[in-house]
RNA sequence: GGCCCGUUGGAGAAACGGUUAACUCACCGCCCUCUCAAGGCGGCACUCACGGGUUCGAACCCCGUACGGGCUACCA
């Protein structure tokens, strides 16, 4: 560093290197020494390079991580580098702790960033607040080129301009002649500089009116911009960047390929690329993705952290939705053709798609609950039951202690009524989410049974006590829960019929006279007697999961409470 | 207001100038069925926001209108 200061002492300055010193005394690096520090990265061919660049306001959205999947696909699947970079650039709308968390809710879906804020890597910091260092050499270097100049204007005065302009209704902004500190000259800048004025930076646009650029957007092909004119702010007043420059600097000296953000950044591209343009910096290729809206009230909006709870990624998981489940949901927004795809490979895994931005919506997608409940059902159904019996203890433990007390006290229980019906080409699909489970299954525990049988007994109003009562005894006489479900059920028909009650529902419909009602409602008065409940998953195999002795005991119990 | 982007059934969408406009979810009907969850079969756009044009031929190309969305900060 003293190095660089000595060579520039022996030096002839013009006037903008004179005030460029003065502002930024300590910075000694050039642009060309922080191009040998962040090299371009050595990749294979075609590999892309990706981030995510969060900032720490809260907890992480649904779209953003459908934004952050689609980077870290995309990077994985070229054998790229995908990155997250901190965005806090403003301090007064960071939350603490934010930054940890967000990483966090991206770890449970599996997106694991190759550099980050806390997975270190070689073009670091990743926290633009830690990159000041950075920016300032780039400043400095843009006000040694006369391309940018320090800004003097109040608020106050601002607010003026902007009402100037709405009177005269001309565009509002600062530019041309409303660019007051543009044109001053060097002397008088560096003399308000030194008088400690509070001031900003701002880039002195070289853009005109009639101009027009045009970009290639990797999703939505050639869009055609009027030119930047606005000069606007690249350092603000307490010395950190604006969003617009940083990411500029950072997309790079990060070196990342392509550039994968939210759609409502396309506005700002005019900006970004008068800037890449003026340093003359290679352009990203950039991807403007389609924001993620909801319906209400019959109009389309984007999705709210503050009114939505589907906007927030944490209300899924707290619900227990299948983390399998939603990446395959997000897929299928992020592709349109997935689905098919899906559809021809059922059990191939989802990543062995790739993602490609040909097959990118341009539309807004609504956030469909429903196709998410459909999704994670399917998932669900597709389980193991050690996989899903596994899964439900983990989101138990986190979000639902008394259900993972449940499954703690016994796990192979847990695991044989998990079981029911699981596996082969048609498995149930009770459950979209973990938190469905123990609604549906409670009554398998006897604490909860009994509790629940006290206060509820749905029998059907037409049966008097003396007609129930005879069908649980019978019943009990002889469950038959050795014999295979086919005999089962057969015999369990034969004792029906000796109640009075019809083998097959035809036969009642036919004859309503002849019959107290039909198999159906047989069975259904058993099933309350066990379950407190009028559905249940299979009951032959609720039943042979209960055993004998809870049957006996909780028929008996029922009766007692008729 | 200005500048961008978009507009195919309730939702997501395919078709990339040429047969009766794929497919998935939802919905409806039927079937199966001890309940539920499923599963099977079938139905659901005389038409692609609207109006002009180009063409032998348009959902696809062009122009205009309408509607929806985004941006328009010393926020990202």
């Amino acid at each position: 560093m003293v190095k660089y200061g000595m060579m520039k002492v022996g030096m002839i300055m013009t006037p903008n290197q004179l005030l460029a010193q003065l502002i930024f005394p300590d910075v000694s690096l050039s642009l060309s020494d922080l191009e040998n520090r962040f090299p371009p990265r050595k990749l294979p061919e075609g590999a892309m390079v990706t981030r995510f660049a969060p900032s720490p306001t809260g907890f992480l959205h649904t779209g953003s991580l459908s934004a952050s999947f689609i980077s870290w696909r995309l990077a994985k699947q070229s054998r790229g580098v995908f990155f997250v970079r901190l965005e806090d650039t403003d301090q007064k709308r960071e939350i603490t702790g934010s930054k940890e968390k967000v990483l966090e809710e991206l770890h449970v879906f599996g997106i694991d960033p190759d550099e980050s804020y806390v997975h270190g890597g070689e073009y670091g910091p990743y926290i633009q607040s830690e990159r000041k260092w950075i920016y300032d050499v780039v400043i400095k270097h843009l006000l040694e080129q006369g391309l940018a100049y320090p800004c003097f204007c109040t608020h106050e005065e601002l607010d003026l301009i902007r009402k100037k302009q709405e009177e005269i209704k001309a565009n509002p902004g600062y530019y041309g002649e409303y660019a007051k500190c543009r044109y001053l000259s060097v002397e008088q800048a560096c003399k308000r500089v030194n008088s400690k004025n509070s001031y900003v930076i701002r880039f002195k646009s070289p853009g005109n009116e009639e101009s027009r650029v045009s970009v290639r957007d990797a999703i939505r092909g050639e869009i055609v911009f009027p030119e930047n004119i606005q000069d606007i702010v690249i350092m603000k007043s307490d010395g950190l960047p604006t969003y617009h420059f940083a990411h500029l600097v950072d997309d790079h000296f990060m070196r990342p390929t392509h550039i994968t953000r939210g759609e409502e950044w396309m506005a700002s591209l005019p900006i970004h690329l008068q800037l890449f343009d003026s340093l003359g910096w290679e352009r990203p290729i950039y991807a403007h993705l389609p924001v993620i809206m909801k319906l209400e009230d019959g109009k389309r909006r984007k999705l709210s952290k503050r009114k939505d709870l589907e906007a927030s990624v944490r209300y899924f998981l707290e619900l227990g939705y299948p983390i399998e489940g939603f990446l395959e949901y997000l897929m299928t927004m992020a592709n349109t053709n997935f689905e098919e795809w899906r559809l021809a490979h059922q059990l191939d895994n989802i990543f062995d798609f790739d993602l490609s931005f040909q097959k990118m919506t341009l539309d807004g997608g609504l956030f469909d609950l429903e196709k998410v409940k459909y999704i994670a059902k399917e998932s669900l159904g597709r389980m193991s039951t050690e996989e899903i019996a596994g899964k439900a203890l983990l989101w138990a433990q986190e979000y639902d202690q008394k259900f993972a007390k449940v499954i703690e006290s016994d796990y192979e229980y847990f695991k044989a009524i998990m079981s029911i019906e699981r596996g082969g080409d048609k498995p149930r699909k009770d459950y979209e989410k973990y938190a469905d489970i123990f609604p549906i299954i409670s009554f398998m525990y006897d604490e909860y049974f009994y509790e629940e049988i006290k206060l509820e007994r749905p029998f059907n109003d037409k049966y008097r006590k003396t007609e129930i009562i005879k069908v649980l005894d019978s019943f009990l006489a002889n469950p038959g829960i050795d014999l295979s479900e086919e005999e089962w059920f057969s015999n369990l028909k034969n004792i029906g019929e000796t109640c009075g009650f019809a083998p097959r529902a035809k036969d009642y419909k036919q004859h309503p006279d002849q019959y107290l009602g039909h198999i159906g409602d047989f069975a259904e008065i058993i099933r309350i007697a066990v379950s407190a409940r009028k559905n249940t998953p299979n009951f032959y195999y609720v039943l042979k999961i209960l055993g004998y002795d809870k049957i006996v005991s909780r028929i008996k119990y029922t009766i007692s409470l008729l």
